[in-house]
DNA sequence: CTTCCTGCAAACAATTTGCAGACAG
DNA sequence: CTGTCTGCAAATTGTTTGCAGGAAG
């Protein structure tokens, strides 16, 4: 568990060290990314930034993500049906687990995938940069839904 | 390994089986993807067709895709940036290695994900339907050239 | 014959881009 | 001041859809 200050700072300190500009806008969309518990998608952040800041356009959420994932502090998560989803809590990959009805994303307990990256990278020479791990599922709230 | 012929064999039962309709459209298409080596796009195999079937379009492509994914016949691999891929030779979820390079997708052997879906099905009370896992990284080829 | 499929074109939706004016440093 | 960022609108791209004619069964 990281706590969200740490989280924010860490990130407003490399946006600086990289030499982007500290902006009203980018400062919510840190904030944003760095408070929420879940896997919000860049509509979600946009309707967020938007109460505070009236005129920010969809494409400075995407400009701004598109500067934390080069700089490795967001993790995106590509849906090709469904919008993106963007984890600035824990940018670097880890195994995820989707409920595909209800849309929830959450991040199970699991070890043993270094061991097997790294078994992969020695048996085939591949040089590993990064990986994903999802599992689509039921949850159990849904389940009971029927 | 399978054979080539028995998966153009069973995908064709299973179509007939669910009452669809065999043209020599969707045959040319189970034979492109009951041969192909690789995993490709919906374009190439379009681009495949369209030399048996000058008259085909893209449309049809993904319409016979679209019919073997909900048949389970063939596993779709999203990109939200790229196309999406396609898998006719193993239809079920399975660990893929993928070149951010060259885009070269091959399947890697690895054992104990089952184990790790299982234990995690059991921990989080979620009914797990499938799963994805993909590694990034740079084959051996594409380390050398640089 | 009847229903499903094909081919064409237009529609879609998430994301990206170009540009002029605004603002951080 | 200067270069980057914002906001707006238009472009992009892979994929989907509606529909009329054509073919499978």
């Amino acid at each position: 568990m990281q706590n969200i200050p740490s989280r924010f700072d860490s990130m407003l300190r490399k946006l600086r060290e990289m030499g982007y500009r500290i902006t009203p806008q980018r400062l919510a969309i840190l904030k944003i990314l760095a408070e929420s518990k879940g896997h919000p998608g860049a509509e979600d952040i946009y309707a967020l930034v938007k109460t505070d800041f009236p005129t920010t356009t969809i494409a400075t959420v995407y400009k701004t993500l598109a500067v934390l994932k080069s700089i490795g502090e967001v993790l995106e998560l590509e849906f090709s049906g469904d919008y993106n989803r963007y984890d600035g809590k824990k940018p670097d990959s880890h195994p995820h687990l989707i409920c595909i009805k209800c849309k929830r994303i959450v991040d199970p307990d699991l070890t043993s995938l270094d061991e097997m990256a790294a078994k992969l990278a020695s048996q085939t020479g591949y040089k590993l940069i990064s990986h994903r791990l999802d599992f689509y599922g039921i949850c159990p709230e849904c389940q009971q839904k029927g």
